[in-house]
DNA sequence: GGCAGGTCGCTAGGCCGGCTAAGCACTTGG
DNA sequence: CCAAGTGCTTAGCCGGCCTAGCGACCTGCC
């Protein structure tokens, strides 16, 4: 209803090509979703794993790297699952090799999951140039474009989070 | 690995404690991620529908907006499944009430797809309130925001989609 | 010390929503 | 006017989630 008027505030900008509005913000965010989304399915296929999966690996990974013992029900409570769902996702990763089941040393009813090593080196590969590049653009904001993103999206967060009336 | 640095760039804000640096618009963007992936499980849950049904709903509602007809193949173009899910997913919402089959006016083999009145006032009070309050965020963007919130989520998706390497 | 109740992970069985293959109804081009 | 193409459907399969319920183990109370 208001697509009349989507470029129409270039008022001090003048007619500078590079001026945006708020929609072209807001439209940017969705297709930065989209390209999100897409990514994942990307990495999904080419390491022929699930989305949970790959949540499950990046968590245990994560977790490794600040020397934090990971559970089946750990994995659980975070991917949101049920602990049933939990063994058959742990036995897939088993089955493929990402990752290996040992007993906690003090409680005999717990396990103690660790991801191997060529796992960890795969995840490394799979995200660390993607995570550098976006890490890069971040860079190249100075704290005035910075808060000014920040912000946008936090407000973008409220509006989208804001159940309540 | 590089935590140590994260408020480290504050320098031509001073210490202003607005100040942000890039890797916080980073992790506001994570958040964003994960507050609008909640909304949609929310949403999802409220209408007792599943994601794609859901997409479904949007892009035929979107659709009739601009008075195009939407036929089941277009709408397993849109969402990326096969033809005989989309039958099924059709099945469903027609089934639930939300959908409704016509015959093509000129080709016997098609059909075309509406929303029944109740579920696209449905889909306006579910939505509605949300997309006012983005819109709203939106416009309180001036140009020079609006450019530099723009071209980060541009450089991100970018980032994010950058395959090759 | 030993048992009652809680916790952890597992197995069994069901459901849902995708898929491919194949078929039917209709359209269209030679 | 029929052969090939197109749109949608049906049939049957599979992956990944769920709940229910079990055995092994831990722990607190007597």
């Amino acid at each position: 209803m208001e697509s009349s008027e989507v470029r129409a505030s270039g008022y001090w900008y003048g007619d500078d090509p590079e001026a945006r509005t708020g929609v072209d913000a807001l439209n940017a965010l969705r297709r930065y979703r989209v390209a999100e989304t897409a990514m994942r399915r990307r990495t999904r296929s080419a390491l022929r794993m699930n989305e949970t999966d790959m949540m499950a690996l990046r968590f245990i990974v994560n977790a490794e790297r600040e020397a934090r013992a990971v559970s089946p029900k750990d994995l659980a409570g975070y991917l949101g699952i049920s602990s049933a769902s939990t063994t058959v996702l742990v036995d897939r990763l088993v089955a493929s090799g990402h990752l290996s089941r040992a007993k906690h040393p003090s409680d005999g009813r717990a396990v103690v999951l660790a991801v191997t090593p060529t796992t960890h080196a795969d995840m490394q590969e799979t995200f660390g140039d993607m995570h550098r590049r976006m890490m890069a653009v971040a860079r190249q904001l100075d704290a005035h474009e910075a808060t000014i993103v920040t912000s946008f999206l936090e407000q973008m967060s409220h509006a989208v989070s804001h159940e309540e009336k």
